[in-house]
DNA sequence: CAATCATGTAATATCGTTAGTTACATGAGA
DNA sequence: TCTCATGTAACTAACGATATTACATGATTG
């Protein structure tokens, strides 16, 4: 099935917007982002109305960060996003007649229901300065491989 | 995002069939799930090849199940039908050279990985003789309901 | 104030996946 | 041999995420 990326497209975005100080366009993130503005614009439009950015127009406008870093998780950008559902497997069925049928919802539901908390906790529990730091410590770890090679080259 | 209703569907199907001595025909089980029959088969043939039903043609053929019910565990079913994608959310790009995508995708698979891994583990603590067991129960409750209304009606 | 830049948003197209349907082949049993 | 039932391929329909186009709105600059 098809998955749905807007998370792990708004966070990207997040993160790139974090590294500059002035306001980001959409099309200067759609192109880091291999996508269209629009698509950029509409993902970060719950993100807006959440508090989490703010969007100026005209020249010199674009997208910055509102909020610390430390003090968004990646679950309150989930939350922004409208919550999208998390399972790509569900009940045929809402509230089905058949007692079969409802034997079998109420058990799915339930482990399904255990695996959305402890998702959404994790979630909870990652912070964007968190994923900024894992960034800053890749960017240290490539610089160091390339230090590497230039030695071993030499 | 359109959710997999497959595992719901197969477990009803075999609590269905559990509940016939008889083999029971595609078409039978497509008219209770109201669907096709062709689609029954096409959910059962996993579940064939892993040696959890039987299906015999002509003359009173049909589906069989089987091992015992309690032999069978809602995650045996899951990975019979061929382990479809649990998650409606995905990472954007697999294996990203933005090393601010990394971090996001790491950090995000860590957080599904966990959730699947529960969510695994849950379905396989779950057999089909307790799903069973549990729409017995429900038979039982609804009966009881039914006298109860009768004996106020009197 | 006019030109330009950037967002806001509706409408539409595209693409992939699941579900449903039709058609026909195969095999078992009466 | 006729009928019943599965096995399977091919096609259609429906749905949702993503991409694109078009145009309106508002801010800045000269």
């Amino acid at each position: 099935m098809r998955r749905d990326t807007r998370l792990s497209g708004v966070l990207h975005v997040l993160l790139h917007m974090a590294e500059q100080k002035e306001p980001v366009t959409s099309e200067a993130l759609a192109k880091a982002m291999d996508t269209n503005a629009v698509v950029i614009r509409r993902m970060m439009s719950g993100l807006r109305d959440h508090g989490f950015v703010r969007s100026e127009k005209g020249h010199g406008g674009g997208w910055c960060l509102v909020r610390d870093l430390a003090k968004i998780s990646l679950r309150d950008i989930y939350e922004a996003l409208g919550r999208p559902s998390l399972f790509a497997i569900g009940n045929r069925a809402q509230s089905p007649k058949c007692l079969v049928e409802q034997a079998v919802n109420a058990a799915l539901d339930q482990a399904f229901d255990d695996a959305e908390a402890l998702l959404l906790s994790r979630l909870g529990n990652v912070t964007l300065a968190m994923l900024s730091a894992d960034f800053q410590k890749r960017l240290g770890d490539r610089r160091n491989r390339h230090r590497l090679e230039i030695v071993h080259a030499s």
